[in-house]
DNA sequence: AAACATTGTTCAAAATAATGAACAAAAATT
DNA sequence: AATTTTTGTTCATTATTTTGAACAATGTTT
């Protein structure tokens, strides 16, 4: 109390006896946490409010001063929007990119030429990624098949609706949303709306986290 | 005794009847925990020393009677041979979809408001990967810092015109043209032309001094 | 400037997670 | 069956996360 301790998140306690194989700290949350409410344009006595976590422990999480509960982290992650486990993962992935080689972007299309996919970009030979620009003319559909387990499928809307189905689940999007969602098993893409849908897609095929 | 708003995090025996879909409670990695723990053919004992992690909250843990700290499932996940975030997502931590709604999109925009980022989704760390949906009015300018070296811009133009400078270069970009670009110093986009520019930016940033 | 508001950090107190030892419940051995 | 051994739970204590309030630092308004 006289002063405060510094607590790394790695131990409880100060005896450091542990077993000789782990170098390895738990993940680091707090840049991430700060980062995301900041993109958020929240105060940390907004986010507190928003999350029900106190201000004066989001501060120290931020700072990587306490070793936050599970919970904690959770409410954290529902404030911000963000899955939790994306959370975790960010202070610990270090994926290693590639150069980008120019390429012409080619075009997709589905059989009845409705669904249109333009391939803007492509990264990286091991964990790849792709980015998309999409116009589906109205009663388009785009199947897919699974991009392999933990592939995870990012699309924006700029116009247009879109009904995205996965697995056993679907949701409709509207103008401006976006939709993030597990590629691991067959999906589907329809506008049923009258208007064309606008909009954007990135794929992320096999990243696999290294917590 | 204090009135607390949301106190989730320990479902004690009590019935606790989860609904199918929507998970509004931190997941619950008891039983996700006792099953690799069996899996590899450990007691609670030889799990204690083999993560640093007394016996008897780990008896807690597995009966979701505690609710854990970071460092604690860290370590537990580290014994079991086992990344953190599968462990929490075995217990539905991870929503099959996300889906953002217009206004929770995080924006970032220029001292003028007249450049707006939207920023549509991360990977990593605080490098790593970003991409934006941006629109610009006209005269609309954005002046960032270098993103370290290595770092790649890619533009893609839905509508409008812009004007890219980096470094001591500069382009225009047409609408639905793609450029790409180091951002290892310094760079601006400025919208010079009469109509808003509306695109989309993926921005690869590099903390690793490598080559 | 002074007064006020806003934002993030630090403090003492309260809540609770984590520890080690004692306990209970099975399983194995004699 | 009785005894020992093994395994998991509960108890008392300690350690630390979390909280609410006070504080400091910065920005805004009068």
């Amino acid at each position: 109390m006289q002063q405060k301790k510094i607590q790394p998140s790695t131990a409880t306690g100060e005896e450091t006896n542990a077993p000789q194989n782990m170098i390895d700290r738990p993940p680091l949350v707090g840049l991430e946490i700060q980062r995301l409410r900041q993109e958020h344009h929240l105060t940390l006595d907004e986010l507190a409010t928003k999350s029900g976590v106190s201000k004066s422990i989001l501060s120290q999480i931020e700072r990587d001063h306490s070793n936050p509960t599970l919970s904690t982290i959770w409410r954290i992650s529902q404030a911000l929007k963000q899955p939790l486990v994306d959370m975790l993962s960010a202070g610990g992935g270090k994926p290693r990119f590639e150069h980008l080689k120019v390429n012409e972007t080619p075009v997709v299309s589905s059989t009845d030429g409705k669904f249109v996919l333009k391939i803007l970009g492509t990264l990286g030979t091991v964990s790849s990624l792709q980015w998309y620009e999409f116009r589906a003319e109205p009663g388009g559909i785009l199947e897919s098949e699974s991009h392999g387990s933990g592939s995870l499928e990012n699309l924006t809307l700029f116009s247009g609706k879109l009904k995205v189905v996965s697995g056993t689940e679907s949701r409709e999007l509207n103008s401006g949303e976006t939709l993030r969602f597990l590629t691991d098993s067959p999906h589907i893409l329809h506008n049923q709306g009258k208007e064309p849908a606008h909009g954007f897609m990135v794929n992320l095929l096999n990243n696999h986290e290294s917590y």
